[in-house]
DNA sequence: TCTGGGGTCCTAGGACCC
DNA sequence: TCTGGGGTCCTAGGACCC
């Protein structure tokens, strides 16, 4: 009672906070080349649209009918068959590069179009998320099998706390790295590079530092020397926005930002914001891992090919609207959530985007009942532009066999009946539009 | 050459209740 | 009758991240 009182825990000593960041290198591109590795050293970059099945063997099938092509015989595809940039015309963006198509000034969320001009001759592959989700699972796993407290950043990051690991406090951290970094490659011929400091904001600097294949430790008393000469931009959390409005200041390092004075930086960038802009230019985070987490919302949205009109491209979009509604409910009842707050996105030809959402009284993970109250959302929208993107969401999850889910509260049921709110429509509707979708 | 898809969190205003 | 403050929920938009 009296140590947890002092804050000191009775199982471990009180060791100094070694937290590691670790990041796959060029993930979805390195995956690719396990499978075509004829494709190694060359500039290659991921994205466009979604794998269709056995493109490339149907394609050698037709050029050499006098032999098999199945999907052992991958890695024996001519480079020259694969498809390149510079014949591709749509919306997508790159989400990856190897490290010879970033020589070109490629880099991802860049379109695909603009790529294509960097580098007209790099090859261009589809997204294949199934592939890249095995071999997140793989690497997790080896991490998980020497250091269990890891926080989950995606399909290719996470955070690693190194404290209380044996080996995990020697050279810093560097040992225990080491060995991580040797599992993963021995495990799936992946590599990564590990940053590993007293917090998760400097560990995710680190990684950054020594890339690819590399090891960064950095102590607090290396924080002048190695992260205020970076720009700004290289800290999780600030943004083009924010980094635009700090460059208008004349600020453009991190050093820069940590000489301000926490005043000035509230006074122009709000009190929660500010205060956090000083602290993280001093290397200051006291953010725990976040080991286990529920989902929050989920939803699905798509791009449209061109944008279409509310009114010519009527059934499209509907049958566009009812499959990303059962896109979500599919997701929700695979997963086993069911959600309240359902919400709708439009993107505009002007890259203009609004969202509608509305609250349920009971939780839902039926495609109808999504599709319904979906409905009635977008006819709060007034369409004066072509659309671009269309998306589905549902939020306020919770377990499908949790108490709020399997009980609703009959109080609430009830009250709904006699609600103002729900008498009265949410603001005007737009009745012309009433039965578009 | 226009800019994907799936998320989280924050802010701010208004409704509503105590 | 007027005023007010705190708390919670809901909605819309936006910044940011992978």
């Amino acid at each position: 009672m009296l140590g947890y009182a002092l804050g000191v825990s009775s199982e471990t000593p009180n060791l100094p906070r070694r937290i590691a960041h670790l990041d796959m290198d060029a993930f979805y591109a390195s995956v690719e080349l396990l499978r075509y590795p004829q494709l190694k050293g060359l500039p290659v970059v991921i994205g466009g649209g979604r794998r269709r099945e056995d493109d490339l063997l149907a394609r050698m099938r037709a050029a050499q009918p006098d032999r098999e092509w199945t999907i052992e015989h991958l890695a024996e595809i001519p480079v020259d068959m694969f498809p390149r940039i510079n014949g591709y015309t749509g919306r997508g963006v790159i989400t990856t590069a190897t490290y010879a198509a970033r020589a070109f000034g490629v880099g991802s969320a860049m379109g695909v179009m603009k790529a294509a001009q960097l580098c007209p001759q790099a090859i261009l592959l589809p997204v294949d998320f199934e592939q890249y989700r095995h071999y997140s699972r793989r690497f997790k796993e080896m991490v998980y099998d020497i250091a269990p407290l890891v926080e989950d950043r995606g399909v290719d990051e996470i955070y690693i706390d190194f404290t209380d690991v044996p080996g995990g406090q020697r050279q810093g951290g560097r040992a225990l790295a080491r060995l991580i970094q040797k599992s993963i490659t021995d495990a799936t011929g992946l590599t990564c590079s590990i940053g590993v400091a007293p917090n998760k904001l400097l560990a995710k600097m680190a990684s950054e530092l020594n890339k690819p294949n590399g090891i960064s430790i950095l102590q607090a008393e290396d924080l002048a020397e190695k992260i205020w000469p970076l720009a700004c931009r290289k800290i999780n959390g600030i943004g083009p926005k924010a980094d635009a409005k700090l460059q208008a200041h004349g600020i453009h390092t991190i050093g820069e930002l940590a000489a301000r004075e926490p005043q000035w930086l509230i006074e122009h960038f709000g009190k929660s914001y500010g205060a956090w802009l000083h602290a993280a230019s001093h290397g200051i985070d006291d953010r725990p891992l976040v080991i286990e987490s529920e989902p929050v919302s989920m939803s699905r949205e798509t791009t449209f090919e061109k944008d279409l009109h509310v009114l010519h491209d009527k059934a499209a979009l509907g049958d566009i609207f009812t499959r990303l509604c059962q896109q979500v409910a599919a997701d929700l009842q695979r997963k086993g959530y069911v959600g309240k707050t359902i919400g709708i996105k439009l993107r505009f030809d002007n890259f203009q985007s609004v969202t509608r959402d509305s609250t349920l009284d009971v939780y839902t993970a039926d495609a109808k009942a999504i599709r319904h109250a979906a409905g009635l959302c977008l006819k709060r929208v007034e369409f004066k532009r072509r659309i671009r993107l269309l998306g589905v969401r549902v939020g306020s999850l919770v377990r499908a066999d949790c108490d709020q889910a399997l009980h609703p509260s009959p109080l609430k049921a009830l009250s709904s009946v006699f609600s103002a709110r729900e008498a009265q429509p949410l603001k005007e509707p737009h009745h012309e539009q009433a039965d578009l979708f």
